[in-house]
DNA sequence: AGCACGCCGACT
DNA sequence: GTCGGCGTGCTC
């Protein structure tokens, strides 16, 4: 059409915005905004992209960076309340910091799409009131096939939801419980989207809480409502620091703001979730993986209306459009696990506190092995730290000795010292409850051939297959591949020459089962417990009683309580120090002291033995002598001498690809166009330590620098500006943690 | 993320 | 001769 002849204005004066959609794109694109339609920034907005639509939000002004004539509009503006402008800047900063696209880390905020859906009324099941799930507690007359029992499964265990995601869950369809609604043994709720959220109480009295506890509550509670700080509350396993974390919590509730409580995925327990309801009346709103999708759907509007208050959740809780927030805390502040290692890279801990400082709010770091990073920020004054030295009530730490291993008589094909057995033995004598930690999964890490020497190794990766022995498989642990152990040897053919080596927790198992006949025991790892439920049975069953002797992994340290357990073993304590990650001594002595911490946590005083072939090294005395903060110390000066973090910074650059020779020149390139600037080194390329995985080839370069270099802005000019060979993807890891 | 375009192997 | 594999590139 003419523009002369029309009688509307020329579109260079109408409106045009820039809409971020939650896509893997750098920018926003611009679009009209229809004449009869109002919107700000923050409006989540439906645009259309190429032939389909897809859902926003207004970022801000039009770029102007594109053609007008390329500009369509905006088709409709969605009945929300807009992103918050917190939120919005909290999205621009983390891209930055993190050098991801903003539109990966505006879909960390939108991880529910279906959200911006208008409200409907579901209908969700439950089991009726007087069934538990058994079998037992059925009415009479109601026939239990299979799956009508695995529908009664994941109800006990799990939360009401619609029919179809029971159906998915229990692995059967939805007629099965049409059929047992029928039978009255599900109950059908309606429940309307938007409607009221259950509100905590936070005038219910706390537990009674200890001097020391209550000057710590004291000054966390001064700190609500007084702008942005870091508090790190410090204290030992058991010292009770939830009960005083909840103190600023309640708080934060009276001054009617949003809360959010991040801890790790697995210590997300409904036992945990419980003490939130003995506390404020109401179990808190949950936000992890577990969680079915019509509830997160629920639950993400109501934290955008504010009508969510408390919310308890695993990392990703931290990019909920929350409206009015007074508080955060982080429970387990040094976990590995806030670290996210794929999509947008970033450290839910470190962008917690950015968010706070975006927010003009306070954040409670809490932990018994504080990250050295956080201790850092103590000494140089930027954090607070309130420590709660004692246990709590009659419970004494527990006593750690180290076995030297080099002076103990090991029998081939055994993992268990004569000294460990021994304490074990007596353990279980006396009724009390051990513990096995090796952080191991499986039946044994390594298998090779006797005949020829052949190792069965992966063929995507550069990694050994350990053999899983209960699922009768072959696992590789960085890819899933997983195929049946063969007969004969792939390499020579030899037929049945298979020699397992080392020792994973299965094995470990077995060896339990030969020295300790009567003992009942379990296996506790990621192959036992998939879900926060899963973990939640076994506690209980430590608890009653029905198991004697726990073995397991790392997933048995997080924050479990077993009130009977006395005799922590570990297998190889020296397990995590292999390798020479920068962090290795960090974190094994966090892992170790953790474990640890399992044993003797009620009246009855816990021992803890270690077995290590280098007693005298620094984390294991530091583990014998109780020392944590001289090791810090000590931890503190060789970081500094060789400017590691926290003292420096690092960022990882990844090269990968299914060619080799294409990864190889790229990195090589990358290699040679490094910035030489003063302050600054790139070690590499060095091929990572699994070159492939996932038949992707992997080469690694390190940046380390000054504190005072922008480290972001040196990536950007030196890799955004590469151009990488056929099929190579460069990726960037800010403050790297893992060197895998 | 989708979805279309584009260039090389096993089939009605 | 085509159907289709997924590599590459684009979406305001």
């Amino acid at each position: 059409m003419d523009p002369a002849l029309s009688t509307r204005p020329p579109t260079d004066t109408c409106d045009a915005v820039s809409v971020l959609l939650p896509l893997p794109l750098i920018a926003p694109y611009d679009y009209l905004v229809p004449e009869n339609m109002e919107v700000e920034p923050g409006s989540y907005v439906e645009v259309p992209l190429g032939a389909r639509r897809a859902t926003g939000v207004v970022w801000g002004p039009a770029r102007g960076d594109v053609d007008q004539q390329k500009l369509r509009e905006i088709s409709m503006l969605i009945d929300l309340p807009p992103m918050p402008e917190n939120l919005r800047l909290f999205v621009d900063w983390v891209a930055r910091y993190t050098l991801a696209r903003l539109g990966s880390v505006l879909r960390m905020t939108m991880s529910v799409p279906r959200a911006l859906e208008p409200p409907k009324v579901t209908t969700v099941y439950r089991l009726a009131p007087e069934i538990d799930g058994k079998s037992e507690s059925l009415p009479a007359g109601v026939r239990v096939t299979d799956a009508r029992r695995r529908v009664l499964n994941v109800l006990a265990t799990g939360w009401p939801r619609p029919a179809s995601e029971i159906a998915k869950a229990a692995n059967t369809s939805a007629t099965v419980i049409r059929g047992l609604t029928e039978a009255g043994v599900l109950q059908p709720i309606a429940v309307q989207e938007d409607g009221p959220v259950a509100q905590p109480d936070p005038c219910r009295a706390g537990a009674v809480l200890s001097d020391a506890q209550a000057a710590a509550a004291g000054e966390l509670v001064a700190a609500v409502d007084s702008g942005y700080s870091v508090t790190l509350l410090d204290g030992v396993t058991g010292s009770g620091k939830t009960e005083v974390y909840f103190e600023a919590i309640a708080a934060a509730l009276r001054a009617d703001r949003q809360v959010i409580v991040l801890l790790p995925e697995i210590a997300l327990t409904a036992d945990w979730l419980d003490r939130f309801k003995q506390r404020f009346g109401t179990p808190p709103l949950v936000w992890h993986s577990d969680v079915p999708m019509s509830l997160r759907r629920r639950n993400w509007r109501a934290v955008l209306r504010g009508e969510a208050k408390l919310v308890v959740g695993a990392r990703s809780a931290l990019m909920l459009p929350y409206r009015d927030l007074g508080l955060i805390v982080i429970d387990e502040e040094h976990d590995p696990s806030f670290k996210q290692d794929e999509g947008v890279v970033y450290n839910a801990r470190d962008m917690a506190v950015v968010r706070a400082h975006i927010e003009g709010l306070p954040v409670i770091l809490a932990s018994a092995t504080p990250s050295l990073e956080t201790v850092n920020n103590v000494w140089r004054g930027k954090y607070r730290r309130l420590s709660l030295p004692e246990r709590f009530a009659a419970a004494a730490l527990p006593t750690i000795r180290a076995i030297d291993m080099r002076s103990e008589k090991m029998d081939r094909q055994n993992w268990l010292s004569p000294s460990l057995v021994t304490a074990v033995g007596e353990t279980l004598a006396a009724g009390e409850q051990a513990m096995l930690f090796l952080n191991r999964r499986g039946y044994a890490p390594l298998t090779l051939c006797r005949a020829c020497g052949h190792r069965l190794d992966c063929p995507q990766c550069t990694a050994w297959l350990v053999e899983h022995r209960l699922q009768d498989r072959l696992q590789c642990h960085h890819c899933g591949y997983s195929a049946p152990p063969p007969k004969t040897c792939p390499s020579c053919e030899a037929e049945d020459r298979f020699a397992a080596c080392g020792p994973g927790v299965e094995r470990l198992a077995e060896e339990s089962r030969e020295k300790f006949p009567d003992a009942r025991f379990e296996i506790m790892s990621s192959d036992t417990v998939h879900k926060p439920a899963d973990a939640q049975a076994l506690v209980r069953r430590m608890r009653d009683r029905d198991i004697d002797l726990l073995i397991g992994t790392q997933i048995m340290a997080k924050g479990f309580h077993f009130p009977l357990l006395t005799l922590v073993g570990v297998i190889d304590a020296d397990l995590g120090l292999a390798g020479g990650d920068l962090r290795a001594a960090e974190r094994t002595y966090q892992l170790l002291h953790q474990v640890a911490g399992r044993a003797g946590r009620s009246e009855r005083p816990g021992t803890v033995m270690l077995q290590t072939f280098q007693p005298e090294h620094p984390v294991m005395q530091a583990l014998v002598g109780g020392d944590r903060d001289r090791f810090i110390e000590n931890e503190a000066d060789a970081r500094k001498q060789h400017n590691m973090p926290p003292f420096g910074r690092l960022a990882a650059v990844i090269v990968s690809g299914r060619d080799e020779r294409n990864v190889d020149e790229t990195a090589a390139a990358l290699g040679r166009s490094a910035p030489r600037v003063d302050g600054v080194s790139v070690l590499g390329p060095a091929p990572a330590p699994i070159a492939v995985v996932r038949g992707r080839h992997r080469r690694r370069l390190l940046m380390r620098a000054r504190k005072d270099v922008n480290v972001q802005d040196l990536l950007r000019r030196w890799v955004f500006a590469m151009k990488p060979a056929g099929g190579v993807r460069i990726s960037i890891d800010v403050d790297p943690y893992s060197f895998m």
